[in-house]
DNA sequence: ATAACATGGATTGTTAACAATCAGATAATA
DNA sequence: TATTATCTGATTGTTAACAATCCATGTTAT
């Protein structure tokens, strides 16, 4: 009884995340920022170096993160930041359109007026970050937004998909995107939550809808080879 | 160069899968079939020696396993078959509307006519384990058409959201579904491959709709203890 | 008799050494 | 010179031994 109550004390004070999911978070968080970018190597040695760990668990991060179909592992070469084909942002954003259309009417439907709260702060701060120019800052809280609403929603399956497609759509954006494109109609996001905060379920998902229409649209496909990264798919000899 | 295509002819005639492939696939299977229940644990050694195989392939397939949310893996614990809850499996299945919805529309719109034969069969088929009262057959084969509509779709990313949504559904409905209820109502099957012949793309989606929330209702929850596997949960003392 | 406490066996988690494979560089040959 | 063959360093994949944890049984004390 004692020993037990003293062990959760302990993990409470240390708050000690399993180094896997460690491993996993600072990767994603590298390609939402765009710091790491389609196609540069994720070597076990390098990882177990940096995290100061054993290539095990590097070994199992990788695995969860092809999971997420956000690095390709080719058997006895290694992983690599995944690159979307055009194809793939079609599929990605299509698959979006069905589910986060979905989760803005939970949201309607569920939203406290605390989760109205939060996302006003949270389009303050995208206010924020677009007036200063911080690109990097601008994507990340654009996909926030997202997120929150899929907080908001309250649906743990729906979540779990939108988490892996915004990651997803992070990538194509960083591949794909115009500089000065309609990346993140700001406002938009303003719009869909005023209509969330008046209860107009039909008007939310049709916003939603069109907003990812919109972002989509402000991707241009197959101009030229897509950026990416240093040690890139392009310098390796299967991706010419 | 002859060895390397000795290789793969050898790999061509042998069509050896990766072995965590199989384990998985194994699994997923007699989960569908109903043949391994909600609860029951999944041991390393015993998975292992029932594969022959090293202990750490079974340990990547549970973990592969785990992200599908088929299987519970408690940490110094192990793998047990996954035991969703009704509020999980609202949630799969408010899921499975928005997926499969979109999957239906994306069918009419590009089923060959080969498509279509390959739906009939499939209906055969159905109609077939119906009548000899099969019912794990007919549960895997409900499953079946799910998927072939899915494939159909030709959306990479719906389709894999698509297999773990039918999964966890095959699982639900193991837990839960009543004896004789409206389980698999097996003339919506037809209808909506009539209709998706017929090009009929909004009906096509309201029937699937439909379709979808009769499974659902034919789903009683809360009343009981719903019924677990042999080493079940229920056994276990954090599970009462 | 019941509750707290130790002990043994089994199971999971971790680590490091070994084997297999691949990319790049070097050398050989036509 | 261009092409092929071979070799080498590095990286990935596999295996088995070791450590830590948990569950169940049996013991002791109140």
């Amino acid at each position: 009884m004692f020993l037990a109550r003293d062990r959760w004390l302990c993990n409470l004070s240390t708050m000690e995340k399993p180094l896997e999911t460690i491993i996993v978070d600072s990767i994603l968080d590298a390609i939402a920022d765009q710091r790491l970018h389609a196609g540069t190597k994720l070597g076990e040695q390098a990882l177990s170096d940096l995290f100061g760990c054993n290539r095990a668990h590097v070994r199992r991060a990788l695995g969860t993160l092809t999971a997420y179909h956000v690095v390709d592992h080719l058997p006895n070469r290694g992983a690599y930041v995944a690159t979307p084909t055009p194809q793939d942002a079609r599929d990605v954003f299509q698959a979006r359109r069905a589910i986060e259309t979905v989760i803005c009417r939970n949201a309607v439907r569920q939203a406290t007026s605390e989760d109205i709260a939060a996302l006003r702060v949270h389009l303050a701060q995208e206010a924020l970050a677009r007036g200063s120019g911080d690109r990097s800052a601008a994507v990340r809280l654009s996909r926030g937004f997202h997120l929150l609403l899929g907080r908001i929603g309250r649906n743990p399956v729906l979540l779990r998909y939108l988490e892996e497609l915004t990651m997803r759509s992070s990538l194509i954006i960083g591949l794909y995107a115009t500089g000065h494109g309609t990346l993140c109609a700001d406002d938009e996001h303003t719009r869909i939550t005023d209509v969330i905060e008046a209860r107009d379920m039909d008007a939310a998902q049709d916003l939603l809808d069109q907003h990812l229409r919109h972002i989509e649209a402000g991707i241009r496909f197959g101009d030229d080879a897509p950026v990416t990264g240093a040690l890139s798919m392009a310098l390796r000899r299967d991706a010419r």
